[in-house]
RNA sequence: GCUGAGGUAGUGAAGUGGUCAAACACGAUUGACUGUAAAUCAAUUGGCUCCGCCUUCGUAGGUUCGAAUCCUACCCUCAGCA
Protein backbone atom coordinates (compact mmCIF):
# COMPACT_ATOMS: atom_id res chain seq x y z
CA UNK A 1 0.00 0.00 0.00
CA UNK A 2 1.60 3.51 -1.08
CA UNK A 3 2.11 5.64 2.38
CA UNK A 4 -0.12 8.31 3.23
CA UNK A 5 2.63 10.64 4.35
CA UNK A 6 6.21 10.56 3.59
CA UNK A 7 9.03 12.48 6.00
CA UNK A 8 12.44 12.91 5.24
CA UNK A 9 14.64 14.08 7.91
CA UNK A 10 17.49 16.66 6.62
CA UNK A 11 19.54 18.10 9.57
CA UNK A 12 20.23 16.26 12.93
CA UNK A 13 21.68 18.42 15.87
CA UNK A 14 24.19 16.39 17.76
CA UNK A 15 23.98 15.47 20.99
CA UNK A 16 19.85 16.25 20.83
CA UNK A 17 16.83 14.86 19.46
CA UNK A 18 16.59 17.87 17.38
CA UNK A 19 16.22 17.58 13.92
CA UNK A 20 14.86 19.30 10.48
CA UNK A 21 12.91 17.73 7.64
CA UNK A 22 10.28 17.55 5.50
CA UNK A 23 6.38 15.99 5.46
CA UNK A 24 4.91 15.95 2.52
CA UNK A 25 1.18 15.88 2.44
CA UNK A 26 -1.31 15.67 -0.44
CA UNK A 27 -1.58 19.25 0.21
CA UNK A 28 1.78 20.48 0.23
CA UNK A 29 5.07 20.25 2.39
CA UNK A 30 5.63 21.13 5.90
CA UNK A 31 9.04 21.85 6.57
CA UNK A 32 9.92 20.64 9.90
CA UNK A 33 10.13 22.21 12.84
CA UNK A 34 6.71 23.41 12.46
CA UNK A 35 4.24 25.68 13.91
CA UNK A 36 0.58 24.18 13.14
CA UNK A 37 -1.71 26.95 13.31
CA UNK A 38 -5.00 26.22 15.24
CA UNK A 39 -8.27 26.78 13.18
CA UNK A 40 -10.40 24.11 15.90
CA UNK A 41 -13.94 25.25 13.84
CA UNK A 42 -12.32 25.34 10.23
CA UNK A 43 -11.59 29.02 11.21
CA UNK A 44 -8.07 30.41 12.38
CA UNK A 45 -10.23 33.13 14.76
CA UNK A 46 -10.48 36.36 13.20
CA UNK A 47 -7.84 35.52 10.41
CA UNK A 48 -8.25 35.13 6.60
CA UNK A 49 -6.52 31.93 5.37
CA UNK A 50 -4.65 34.21 3.11
CA UNK A 51 -3.27 35.89 6.22
CA UNK A 52 -2.19 32.80 7.73
CA UNK A 53 -0.38 32.18 4.70
CA UNK A 54 1.03 35.87 4.76
CA UNK A 55 2.40 35.43 8.17
CA UNK A 56 3.80 32.11 7.15
CA UNK A 57 1.57 29.27 8.52
CA UNK A 58 2.03 25.96 6.43
CA UNK A 59 -0.41 23.94 8.16
CA UNK A 60 -3.93 24.02 10.19
CA UNK A 61 -5.39 22.19 12.83
CA UNK A 62 -8.85 21.72 12.55
CA UNK A 63 -11.14 19.77 15.79
CA UNK A 64 -12.86 16.94 14.77
CA UNK A 65 -15.31 17.13 18.45
CA UNK A 66 -16.25 20.84 17.06
CA UNK A 67 -16.99 20.14 13.77
CA UNK A 68 -18.84 17.18 14.33
CA UNK A 69 -21.06 18.92 16.63
CA UNK A 70 -21.58 22.04 13.49
CA UNK A 71 -21.54 22.02 10.73
CA UNK A 72 -21.44 18.16 10.77
CA UNK A 73 -18.42 15.68 9.08
CA UNK A 74 -20.70 15.12 6.55
CA UNK A 75 -22.07 18.48 5.31
CA UNK A 76 -17.38 19.05 5.51
CA UNK A 77 -17.33 16.10 3.18
CA UNK A 78 -20.17 17.39 0.76
CA UNK A 79 -18.51 20.97 0.70
CA UNK A 80 -15.15 19.39 -0.60
CA UNK A 81 -13.41 18.58 2.33
CA UNK A 82 -11.52 20.92 5.38
CA UNK A 83 -9.39 22.63 3.15
CA UNK A 84 -11.95 23.40 0.80
CA UNK A 85 -14.64 24.35 2.84
CA UNK A 86 -12.37 26.80 4.84
CA UNK A 87 -10.69 27.99 1.53
CA UNK A 88 -7.17 26.60 2.86
CA UNK A 89 -4.93 25.07 0.14
CA UNK A 90 -2.39 23.91 2.67
CA UNK A 91 -1.76 20.54 4.70
CA UNK A 92 -4.47 20.12 7.20
CA UNK A 93 -4.77 18.23 10.18
CA UNK A 94 -7.81 17.04 12.15
CA UNK A 95 -7.27 16.13 15.92
CA UNK A 96 -9.37 13.31 17.50
CA UNK A 97 -11.68 14.81 19.92
CA UNK A 98 -10.35 12.98 22.58
CA UNK A 99 -9.30 16.10 24.34
CA UNK A 100 -12.89 17.01 24.68
CA UNK A 101 -12.68 14.25 26.95
CA UNK A 102 -10.31 15.87 29.22
CA UNK A 103 -11.45 19.90 28.64
CA UNK A 104 -15.18 18.61 29.00
CA UNK A 105 -14.62 16.14 31.78
CA UNK A 106 -12.03 16.73 34.15
CA UNK A 107 -10.72 20.12 33.76
CA UNK A 108 -15.07 21.57 32.92
CA UNK A 109 -15.46 24.72 34.38
CA UNK A 110 -12.27 24.60 36.54
CA UNK A 111 -9.82 25.82 33.67
CA UNK A 112 -7.40 23.00 32.37
CA UNK A 113 -4.55 25.08 33.92
CA UNK A 114 -6.55 24.51 37.82
CA UNK A 115 -5.53 20.89 37.27
CA UNK A 116 -2.43 20.49 35.33
CA UNK A 117 -0.90 22.68 37.26
CA UNK A 118 -1.89 22.39 40.76
CA UNK A 119 0.80 20.51 43.08
CA UNK A 120 -1.60 18.65 45.77
CA UNK A 121 -4.63 18.69 43.54
CA UNK A 122 -7.29 16.08 44.73
CA UNK A 123 -6.46 13.06 42.75
CA UNK A 124 -9.92 11.33 43.56
CA UNK A 125 -11.64 13.78 42.81
CA UNK A 126 -10.20 14.79 39.34
CA UNK A 127 -10.54 10.81 38.44
CA UNK A 128 -14.56 11.10 39.82
CA UNK A 129 -15.28 14.57 37.71
CA UNK A 130 -14.13 12.50 34.96
CA UNK A 131 -16.65 10.20 35.20
CA UNK A 132 -19.44 12.29 36.21
CA UNK A 133 -19.61 14.60 33.52
CA UNK A 134 -18.25 12.54 30.79
CA UNK A 135 -18.29 8.84 30.83
CA UNK A 136 -15.28 6.79 29.74
CA UNK A 137 -16.01 3.32 28.84
CA UNK A 138 -13.96 0.75 26.79
CA UNK A 139 -16.14 1.18 23.47
CA UNK A 140 -15.49 5.40 24.20
CA UNK A 141 -16.17 8.47 25.84
CA UNK A 142 -19.97 9.55 26.45
CA UNK A 143 -20.22 13.09 25.83
CA UNK A 144 -22.98 15.99 26.44
CA UNK A 145 -22.71 18.73 23.71
CA UNK A 146 -22.12 21.20 25.01
CA UNK A 147 -24.33 23.31 22.05
CA UNK A 148 -27.15 21.65 23.37
CA UNK A 149 -26.51 19.13 25.83
CA UNK A 150 -27.41 15.82 23.71
CA UNK A 151 -25.58 12.75 24.35
CA UNK A 152 -22.93 12.04 22.22
CA UNK A 153 -20.78 8.77 22.20
CA UNK A 154 -17.47 9.34 19.94
CA UNK A 155 -15.85 5.64 19.40
CA UNK A 156 -11.88 5.54 18.00
CA UNK A 157 -13.69 3.85 15.12
CA UNK A 158 -16.35 6.96 15.06
CA UNK A 159 -13.42 9.25 15.38
CA UNK A 160 -12.18 8.10 12.26
CA UNK A 161 -15.04 8.03 10.26
CA UNK A 162 -15.51 11.54 11.12
CA UNK A 163 -12.43 12.78 10.50
CA UNK A 164 -12.27 10.74 7.28
CA UNK A 165 -15.05 13.29 6.10
CA UNK A 166 -13.86 15.95 7.03
CA UNK A 167 -10.52 15.19 5.05
CA UNK A 168 -7.82 16.32 6.86
CA UNK A 169 -4.21 14.88 5.92
CA UNK A 170 -3.39 14.01 9.25
CA UNK A 171 -5.22 12.45 11.91
CA UNK A 172 -4.78 11.79 15.19
CA UNK A 173 -6.00 8.51 16.91
CA UNK A 174 -8.55 8.58 19.94
CA UNK A 175 -7.45 8.78 22.93
CA UNK A 176 -7.66 9.87 26.36
CA UNK A 177 -6.08 12.86 28.24
CA UNK A 178 -6.08 12.10 32.15
CA UNK A 179 -5.34 15.04 34.55
CA UNK A 180 -1.70 14.51 34.76
CA UNK A 181 -2.95 14.12 38.99
CA UNK A 182 -5.09 11.28 38.46
CA UNK A 183 -3.31 8.11 40.96
CA UNK A 184 -0.95 6.07 38.98
CA UNK A 185 -3.90 3.05 38.97
CA UNK A 186 -6.01 5.30 36.76
CA UNK A 187 -2.96 6.61 34.64
CA UNK A 188 -1.95 2.93 33.79
CA UNK A 189 -6.24 2.32 33.10
CA UNK A 190 -6.15 5.29 31.07
CA UNK A 191 -2.74 4.52 28.92
CA UNK A 192 -3.94 1.01 28.38
CA UNK A 193 -7.29 2.31 26.96
CA UNK A 194 -5.61 4.92 24.65
CA UNK A 195 -3.95 2.05 23.43
CA UNK A 196 -6.55 -0.47 22.44
CA UNK A 197 -8.49 2.68 20.98
CA UNK A 198 -5.31 2.93 19.06
CA UNK A 199 -5.54 -0.08 17.10
CA UNK A 200 -8.74 0.36 16.61
CA UNK A 201 -8.50 3.44 15.20
CA UNK A 202 -5.71 1.89 12.96
CA UNK A 203 -7.83 -1.05 11.71
CA UNK A 204 -10.71 1.26 10.87
CA UNK A 205 -8.12 4.30 9.31
CA UNK A 206 -6.75 1.47 7.27
CA UNK A 207 -10.60 0.38 6.02
CA UNK A 208 -11.26 3.69 5.49
CA UNK A 209 -8.15 4.94 3.13
CA UNK A 210 -8.41 1.25 1.06
CA UNK A 211 -11.84 2.66 0.26
CA UNK A 212 -9.95 5.73 -0.75
CA UNK A 213 -7.31 3.99 -3.21
CA UNK A 214 -10.09 2.46 -4.41
CA UNK A 215 -11.54 5.94 -5.32
CA UNK A 216 -7.96 6.80 -6.47
CA UNK A 217 -8.30 9.55 -3.62
CA UNK A 218 -5.50 10.71 -1.65
CA UNK A 219 -4.70 8.86 1.50
CA UNK A 220 -5.03 10.36 4.87
CA UNK A 221 -2.21 9.91 7.44
CA UNK A 222 -2.97 8.83 10.96
CA UNK A 223 -0.74 9.91 13.80
CA UNK A 224 -1.21 7.39 17.48
CA UNK A 225 -1.20 9.48 20.85
CA UNK A 226 1.30 8.13 23.41
CA UNK A 227 0.07 9.07 27.00
CA UNK A 228 1.26 8.35 30.24
CA UNK A 229 0.94 11.94 32.05
CA UNK A 230 4.64 12.73 34.07
CA UNK A 231 5.36 8.97 34.69
CA UNK A 232 8.62 7.54 33.30
CA UNK A 233 7.89 3.88 32.50
CA UNK A 234 3.68 4.82 31.63
CA UNK A 235 5.55 7.05 28.47
CA UNK A 236 7.97 4.90 27.57
CA UNK A 237 5.77 1.37 27.37
CA UNK A 238 3.30 3.94 25.34
CA UNK A 239 5.96 5.31 23.25
CA UNK A 240 7.20 1.86 22.74
CA UNK A 241 3.82 0.45 22.30
CA UNK A 242 2.39 3.02 19.82
CA UNK A 243 6.12 2.59 18.18
CA UNK A 244 5.71 -0.67 16.65
CA UNK A 245 2.33 -0.36 15.22
CA UNK A 246 2.28 1.29 11.76
CA UNK A 247 1.29 4.67 12.25
CA UNK A 248 2.34 7.64 10.02
CA UNK A 249 3.65 9.60 12.76
CA UNK A 250 3.39 10.56 16.70
CA UNK A 251 1.37 12.62 18.71
CA UNK A 252 2.27 13.45 22.32
CA UNK A 253 -0.40 14.38 24.62
CA UNK A 254 -0.95 15.62 27.88
CA UNK A 255 2.21 18.02 28.64
CA UNK A 256 1.23 21.24 29.85
CA UNK A 257 4.65 22.93 31.58
CA UNK A 258 7.71 23.80 29.65
CA UNK A 259 9.90 22.12 32.35
CA UNK A 260 8.25 18.86 31.79
CA UNK A 261 9.94 18.42 28.28
CA UNK A 262 13.04 17.48 28.54
CA UNK A 263 12.14 14.43 31.08
CA UNK A 264 8.31 13.59 29.36
CA UNK A 265 8.55 14.41 25.79
CA UNK A 266 12.39 13.25 25.59
CA UNK A 267 11.60 9.78 26.89
CA UNK A 268 8.92 10.17 23.95
CA UNK A 269 11.19 10.93 21.35
CA UNK A 270 14.01 8.80 22.27
CA UNK A 271 12.27 5.59 22.48
CA UNK A 272 9.63 6.66 19.24
CA UNK A 273 10.91 5.14 15.77
CA UNK A 274 12.99 7.96 14.92
CA UNK A 275 11.87 7.97 10.78
CA UNK A 276 8.61 9.00 11.69
CA UNK A 277 7.31 13.09 12.76
CA UNK A 278 6.43 13.49 15.93
CA UNK A 279 3.60 16.46 17.21
CA UNK A 280 3.22 17.94 20.30
CA UNK A 281 -0.15 18.77 20.95
CA UNK A 282 -1.49 21.44 22.33
CA UNK A 283 1.81 23.19 23.30
CA UNK A 284 3.87 26.03 21.65
CA UNK A 285 2.66 29.60 22.99
CA UNK A 286 5.46 30.17 24.78
CA UNK A 287 9.39 30.54 23.13
CA UNK A 288 10.84 27.77 25.79
CA UNK A 289 8.48 25.38 25.12
CA UNK A 290 9.58 25.64 20.97
CA UNK A 291 13.17 25.43 21.68
CA UNK A 292 12.79 22.76 24.26
CA UNK A 293 10.47 20.47 22.14
CA UNK A 294 12.42 20.95 19.01
CA UNK A 295 15.93 19.94 21.54
CA UNK A 296 14.11 16.96 22.55
CA UNK A 297 12.17 15.60 18.98
CA UNK A 298 9.75 16.95 18.39
CA UNK A 299 9.08 18.32 15.24
CA UNK A 300 5.44 20.11 15.09
CA UNK A 301 3.27 21.86 17.82
CA UNK A 302 -0.14 23.23 17.43
CA UNK A 303 -1.51 25.30 19.92
CA UNK A 304 -4.38 27.73 20.31
CA UNK A 305 -2.70 30.76 23.08
CA UNK A 306 -1.00 32.91 20.26
CA UNK A 307 -4.36 33.32 18.87
CA UNK A 308 -6.45 33.13 22.02
CA UNK A 309 -4.29 35.51 24.15
CA UNK A 310 -3.92 37.52 21.35
CA UNK A 311 -7.34 37.93 21.30
CA UNK A 312 -7.76 38.71 25.21
CA UNK A 313 -4.87 41.50 24.64
CA UNK A 314 -1.64 39.49 25.20
CA UNK A 315 0.72 39.69 22.80
CA UNK A 316 4.11 38.86 22.45
CA UNK A 317 7.77 40.39 21.70
CA UNK A 318 11.46 39.79 21.81
CA UNK A 319 11.27 41.27 25.35
CA UNK A 320 8.40 39.19 26.77
CA UNK A 321 5.10 39.11 26.68
CA UNK A 322 2.70 42.61 26.97
CA UNK A 323 -1.15 43.35 27.58
CA UNK A 324 -1.84 45.63 24.76
CA UNK A 325 -4.79 47.04 26.71
CA UNK A 326 -1.99 48.35 29.72
CA UNK A 327 -2.37 52.50 30.42
CA UNK A 328 1.39 52.65 29.33
CA UNK A 329 0.37 52.06 25.61
CA UNK A 330 -2.29 54.39 25.05
CA UNK A 331 -0.24 57.24 23.46
CA UNK A 332 2.90 54.40 22.43
CA UNK A 333 3.37 55.13 19.04
CA UNK A 334 5.42 52.18 18.20
CA UNK A 335 4.80 49.29 17.05
CA UNK A 336 4.44 45.89 18.75
CA UNK A 337 7.49 44.90 18.38
CA UNK A 338 10.55 44.65 15.81
CA UNK A 339 8.54 42.31 13.72
CA UNK A 340 7.46 42.00 9.71
CA UNK A 341 3.82 40.87 10.64
CA UNK A 342 1.53 43.20 8.64
CA UNK A 343 0.26 44.76 12.54
CA UNK A 344 3.84 45.78 13.78
CA UNK A 345 4.58 46.83 9.79
CA UNK A 346 1.35 49.35 9.70
CA UNK A 347 -0.01 49.98 13.04
CA UNK A 348 0.83 51.05 16.79
CA UNK A 349 0.91 50.18 19.93
CA UNK A 350 -1.66 53.32 20.37
CA UNK A 351 -4.04 52.05 17.77
CA UNK A 352 -4.18 48.80 18.54
CA UNK A 353 -4.33 49.60 22.79
CA UNK A 354 -7.35 51.86 21.29
CA UNK A 355 -8.80 48.99 18.89
CA UNK A 356 -9.11 47.08 22.52
CA UNK A 357 -10.51 49.62 24.71
CA UNK A 358 -13.17 50.38 21.58
CA UNK A 359 -14.11 46.52 21.62
CA UNK A 360 -13.42 46.57 18.04
CA UNK A 361 -12.72 43.31 16.01
CA UNK A 362 -9.70 44.40 13.97
CA UNK A 363 -7.65 44.74 17.35
CA UNK A 364 -8.05 40.63 18.00
CA UNK A 365 -7.29 40.47 13.91
CA UNK A 366 -4.18 42.61 13.99
CA UNK A 367 -2.83 40.68 17.62
CA UNK A 368 -3.67 37.17 16.23
CA UNK A 369 -1.50 37.80 13.04
CA UNK A 370 1.45 39.31 15.17
CA UNK A 371 1.01 36.28 18.10
CA UNK A 372 1.10 33.94 15.16
CA UNK A 373 3.70 35.89 12.85
CA UNK A 374 5.87 35.56 16.66
CA UNK A 375 5.67 32.04 17.04
CA UNK A 376 5.82 30.75 13.84
CA UNK A 377 8.56 32.83 12.86
CA UNK A 378 10.50 31.74 16.13
CA UNK A 379 9.85 28.16 15.25
CA UNK A 380 11.17 29.28 11.44
CA UNK A 381 14.81 30.84 13.44
CA UNK A 382 14.98 27.38 15.25
CA UNK A 383 14.55 25.29 11.81
CA UNK A 384 17.73 27.66 10.42
CA UNK A 385 19.78 27.57 13.65
CA UNK A 386 19.63 23.43 13.70
CA UNK A 387 20.72 23.62 10.15
CA UNK A 388 23.53 26.17 10.40
CA UNK A 389 24.57 24.81 14.21
CA UNK A 390 23.45 27.98 16.19
CA UNK A 391 20.84 26.25 18.12
CA UNK A 392 22.49 26.70 21.25
CA UNK A 393 23.51 30.15 20.63
CA UNK A 394 19.91 31.14 19.68
CA UNK A 395 18.37 29.43 22.15
CA UNK A 396 20.55 31.27 24.95
CA UNK A 397 20.12 34.73 23.38
CA UNK A 398 16.34 34.71 22.78
CA UNK A 399 15.04 32.91 26.09
CA UNK A 400 17.37 35.45 27.93
CA UNK A 401 15.79 38.07 26.40
CA UNK A 402 12.29 37.13 26.64
CA UNK A 403 12.09 36.02 30.09
CA UNK A 404 14.87 38.22 31.53
CA UNK A 405 15.20 36.24 34.93
CA UNK A 406 11.63 35.26 35.03
CA UNK A 407 12.66 31.53 33.24
CA UNK A 408 10.15 29.02 33.51
CA UNK A 409 10.58 26.10 36.02
CA UNK A 410 12.40 23.45 34.93
CA UNK A 411 14.46 25.15 31.95
CA UNK A 412 17.89 25.49 31.10
CA UNK A 413 19.46 27.65 29.11
CA UNK A 414 22.29 24.78 28.30
C1' G B 1 -41.53 84.39 38.96
C1' C B 2 -44.97 80.05 39.86
C1' U B 3 -45.71 74.65 39.97
C1' G B 4 -43.60 69.86 39.88
C1' A B 5 -39.41 66.49 39.87
C1' G B 6 -34.57 65.95 41.35
C1' G B 7 -29.25 66.58 43.21
C1' U B 8 -25.72 59.42 45.88
C1' A B 9 -18.56 57.29 44.64
C1' G B 10 -15.25 58.49 37.34
C1' U B 11 -20.45 57.88 34.80
C1' G B 12 -25.48 55.88 35.03
C1' A B 13 -28.32 54.22 38.93
C1' A B 14 -30.30 51.45 43.71
C1' G B 15 -30.95 52.69 48.69
C1' U B 16 -35.60 56.59 51.91
C1' G B 17 -33.87 56.18 60.16
C1' G B 18 -29.51 51.49 62.38
C1' U B 19 -27.11 45.18 59.21
C1' C B 20 -24.14 51.76 54.32
C1' A B 21 -17.88 53.18 52.49
C1' A B 22 -23.08 52.66 50.23
C1' A B 23 -26.37 47.15 45.59
C1' C B 24 -25.88 46.83 40.40
C1' A B 25 -24.12 48.26 35.55
C1' C B 26 -20.61 50.68 32.80
C1' G B 27 -15.90 52.89 32.92
C1' A B 28 -10.92 52.51 34.92
C1' U B 29 -6.56 49.59 36.74
C1' U B 30 -4.05 44.97 36.90
C1' G B 31 -3.53 39.78 36.17
C1' A B 32 -4.53 34.99 33.86
C1' C B 33 -5.19 32.21 29.39
C1' U B 34 -0.93 26.03 26.09
C1' G B 35 -4.59 19.17 21.24
C1' U B 36 -10.31 26.63 21.90
C1' A B 37 -17.73 25.52 25.69
C1' A B 38 -12.79 31.65 25.80
C1' A B 39 -13.59 38.74 21.30
C1' U B 40 -13.24 34.85 27.91
C1' C B 41 -12.31 34.83 33.06
C1' A B 42 -10.49 36.85 37.82
C1' A B 43 -9.04 40.70 41.26
C1' U B 44 -9.00 45.84 42.61
C1' U B 45 -11.69 50.53 42.07
C1' G B 46 -12.97 57.11 48.85
C1' G B 47 -8.42 57.75 52.25
C1' C B 48 -5.10 55.75 55.85
C1' U B 49 -0.29 53.84 60.10
C1' C B 50 -5.70 48.66 56.25
C1' C B 51 -8.27 42.22 60.78
C1' G B 52 -9.01 48.89 62.77
C1' C B 53 -9.71 54.04 62.05
C1' C B 54 -10.97 58.58 59.26
C1' U B 55 -13.82 61.44 55.55
C1' U B 56 -18.03 60.83 52.11
C1' C B 57 -24.48 60.60 49.57
C1' G B 58 -25.53 69.36 46.62
C1' U B 59 -24.22 73.25 50.92
C1' A B 60 -25.12 74.87 55.97
C1' G B 61 -27.70 74.05 60.24
C1' G B 62 -31.16 70.98 63.19
C1' U B 63 -34.05 66.51 65.26
C1' U B 64 -32.32 61.61 67.03
C1' C B 65 -28.70 57.02 71.09
C1' G B 66 -28.07 56.74 65.62
C1' A B 67 -29.23 60.24 59.26
C1' A B 68 -27.59 59.17 52.37
C1' U B 69 -32.49 58.40 54.53
C1' C B 70 -36.60 63.10 58.89
C1' C B 71 -36.91 68.90 59.49
C1' U B 72 -35.29 74.13 58.05
C1' A B 73 -32.73 77.47 54.96
C1' C B 74 -29.84 78.19 50.88
C1' C B 75 -27.47 76.79 46.09
C1' C B 76 -27.97 74.16 41.59
C1' U B 77 -30.41 71.03 37.53
C1' C B 78 -34.55 69.56 34.60
C1' A B 79 -39.80 69.79 32.95
C1' G B 80 -44.37 72.50 32.52
C1' C B 81 -46.70 77.27 33.15
C1' A B 82 -45.97 82.47 33.05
Amino acid sequence: MKQALEFTITHRLNDTLARTGVIHTPHGDIETPAFIVGGTKATVKAITPEQVKEFGGQAVLANTYHLMLRPGAELVQRAGGLGVFMNWSGPTFTDSGGFQVFSLGVAYKKGIDAVAHTEKGDAAQAVKSTQQLVKITEKGAHFRSHLDGQKLLMTPESSMELQHAIGADIHMAFDECPAPLAPLSYLIEAVERTHAWAERCLARHNELNDEHTKQSESLQALYGVVQGARDEKLRKHSASFLGERDFDGYGIGGVFEPGEIPTVVKWVCETLPEHKPRHLLGMGSQPADLFLGVEYGVDTFDCVAPTRQARNGALYTRDGRINITNAKYRDDFTPIDECDCYACQHYTKAYINHLFKSDEILGATLASIHNERFVVRTVDEIRHSIKDGTFFTLKKQFLTRYYGDKLPSGVTLS
